[in-house]
DNA sequence: ATTATTACTTTCATTTTGCAAGCAAAAATA
DNA sequence: TATTTTTGCTTGCAAAATGAAAGTAATAAT
């Protein structure tokens, strides 16, 4: 761990352990679009190399910021999912998200902007809170027999 | 411009812009830093290759995050300064500050964090506006002969 | 007039990422 | 039960991004 952080800046820091292509990407599509298995990983529209995939889902997960585990009806399938760690990077996301929608839709017209982004923006804490208890149901439903 | 945003995720394009290795924490260099010439940046403690940040600010300059100026005095000097979308990543880069205070700290226990962070998650929407105006006071200063 | 500084560029080494194919274990199907 | 498909992952190699070191032209300082 000597020498993997490049400095004392907290930003820099929280950046060399999430601030890769892929890491963000990933805890995105857990959190918003209900992605758990490297299968849905791997197929996303991204398309991110498998090979890429497993390292950083093991990052993700040496980190503590994912966990892996299986369900007792499926030996093979992984289940990854976001822990307390991971969640609490939801602020980040969403502000990357508002970000977006003011000033990269410029560059990116086909942008897929949530109708209720509005309402968020406005109402950042309650939005932060409401995509995490959203999230906390979906993970309990997804480990209790898929 | 085709093919340069991996889809139409505004998550993922964002990340498509400022996601690389650098430009976040150049952003940060200026905003929290005082850094503001070619010089500065290359003698960080981060310490980035001349190389990479040519490009890198070039790209900066490109997407209208940064804006590239000499003064009158001084016609060798480039000064780099955030302009409006710059700005407006502030809550991305502090909520990146609140994560690290919280998870990162476990793994670089050398963070140098702020003691006015505290102030600052409990007051969020205070702080953005604060750090606004600051760094807008610095620029004026700065660009009106050094 | 000489030296130092600044903002780069260039070259080459290293690291990271990407692509395609392959693989073993498990699950689904016949 | 035997065969096929799926899943998660590895391997080998190509391409791209990053890094280190040295060099350079224009300007600024001495």
């Amino acid at each position: 761990m000597k020498n993997f952080f490049r400095c004392k800046c907290p930003i820099t820091s929280a950046l060399d352990i999430i601030g890769d292509k892929w890491s963000l990407v990933l805890i995105k599509q857990m959190l918003f679009e209900g992605k758990s298995t490297f299968k849905d990983f791997a197929q996303s529209p991204e398309s991110i190399a498998t090979n890429i995939l497993t390292t950083r889902l093991k990052m993700l997960e040496d980190f503590g910021i994912i966990e892996k585990q299986k369900l007792p009806t499926n030996r093979k399938t992984n289940i990854y999912t976001l822990n307390q760690r991971g969640l609490s990077l939801i602020p980040v996301l969403m502000e990357l998200t508002f970000w977006s929608k003011h000033e990269v839709i410029e560059f990116n017209p086909d942008l897929n902007l949530d109708e209720k982004l509005e309402w968020a923006e406005a109402n950042k804490e309650e939005a932060f809170k409401q995509v995490t208890d959203n999230y906390l149901k979906h993970k309990e439903a997804l480990l209790n027999t898929k």
